[in-house]
DNA sequence: GTCTATATACTGATAGAC
DNA sequence: GTCTATCAGTATATAGAC
């Protein structure tokens, strides 16, 4: 069972309730009192467990990154795992996740845009590059003799997965009608990019 | 040669100069202090000229769309091209547009999610579904004896031009070293991504 | 630790002189 | 049309009671 809201310590609920705020109005539109009303509290608890606003951020920002970034490296260096299996793991880990947390990949890319040195010396740069996939797809590669940087690849699945959910608001204005139909679109997108993937690494 | 500043009018020296703010900081992290500054000017001109910060930002946010998706509708109407043709032109067509003005998508994405109301009425549901494009995808798709709805490979274009973008900083602190890098990516995708899509149109 | 009340600073908008 | 000065509203942060 999950845990209940009630059953977290004051400094957790605060920063649930601003992760909640954060991520779906931003930094800079994002209230402390809204933060405080939505962890049912006073606004003055807020610069009692955490500096400032800014420090606030930054605590939950980070927590955020590990979790949006925390499942690449386990399912990346998996050697057990061939190259398909761990297209598919990316693929299903990524769509689960941002069903679950929408808002979340916006406010990453938004507030990594506007602040880039949140990441500075916090996160391994060979996190992708020395990764168990990138050499396999190196030698699935060069088995066709093609001289495409791996990269590309890892990009594509991101892109392909990630990108039709920010995507969401434009084409529901000129693509779509229903939200189901964006439902119906991402659960048929869950099967093909697995495949499209592949194909481009072959072909 | 380009036009100079000084020929511009006041009120399109507020409008390029909210432009430039607004899509590098946001909608709520703009101040109007920042604009007139930008602008070379008083803060009092812009209440002068657009009644307010929000009337300022639709007119520049209405335009600003315009001119993202302006350029869609002449290639996916284009009924002397090919597909190929389609998907070359799409792709050449927005890395160009991204390079010039590499805040406009991240910009588009946040403020239309935060007021999707923005786009009611002023944009046709019908300007991709009923294009030559999609119509040539389906004449493509029905003769290799596929099912997947032709939308996706739109998707999938946009997807593999505009996510890398948007996902530079993120990119810069996990996978790359260097700017330079960064760019000699992009152009070899401006080459590889039509050939990518033109595959899983195909296969 | 948690609350109420308040200080301090900032921001959008306007009044009025030129 | 353009400026300076200022108002009114709002947001973060803190002081002090309990």
């Amino acid at each position: 069972m999950a845990k209940q809201k009630k059953d977290l310590s004051t400094e957790e609920k605060i920063k649930e309730a601003a992760r909640k705020v954060f991520t779906s109005k931003g930094f800079a539109a994002a209230r402390t009192r809204d933060i405080a009303e939505e962890a049912g509290m006073n606004l003055a608890l807020l610069n009692y467990y955490f500096r400032s606003k800014e420090k606030l951020f930054e605590i939950v920002m980070l927590e955020t990154l590990w979790q949006f970034l925390g499942g690449i490296q386990t399912i990346l260096y998996d050697t057990t795992t061939s190259i398909d299996e761990k297209i598919d793991n990316l693929t299903n880990r990524y769509i689960d996740q941002i069903i679950q947390h929408p808002d979340l990949p916006l406010f990453v890319l938004n507030e990594l845009k506007s602040n880039p040195k949140l990441l500075k010396g916090k996160l391994s740069r060979n996190i992708i590059m020395k990764s168990h996939f990138i050499h396999q797809l190196q030698d699935e590669l060069k088995k066709n003799k093609k001289t495409i940087k791996p990269l590309h690849f890892v990009i594509n699945t991101f892109s392909m997965v990630i990108f039709p959910f920010v995507f969401k608001p434009l084409l529901m204005a000129v693509a779509l009608k229903k939200d189901a139909e964006f439902i119906e679109l991402m659960n048929e997108r869950r099967k093909l990019i697995p495949v499209w993937i592949k194909t481009i690494i072959k072909s």
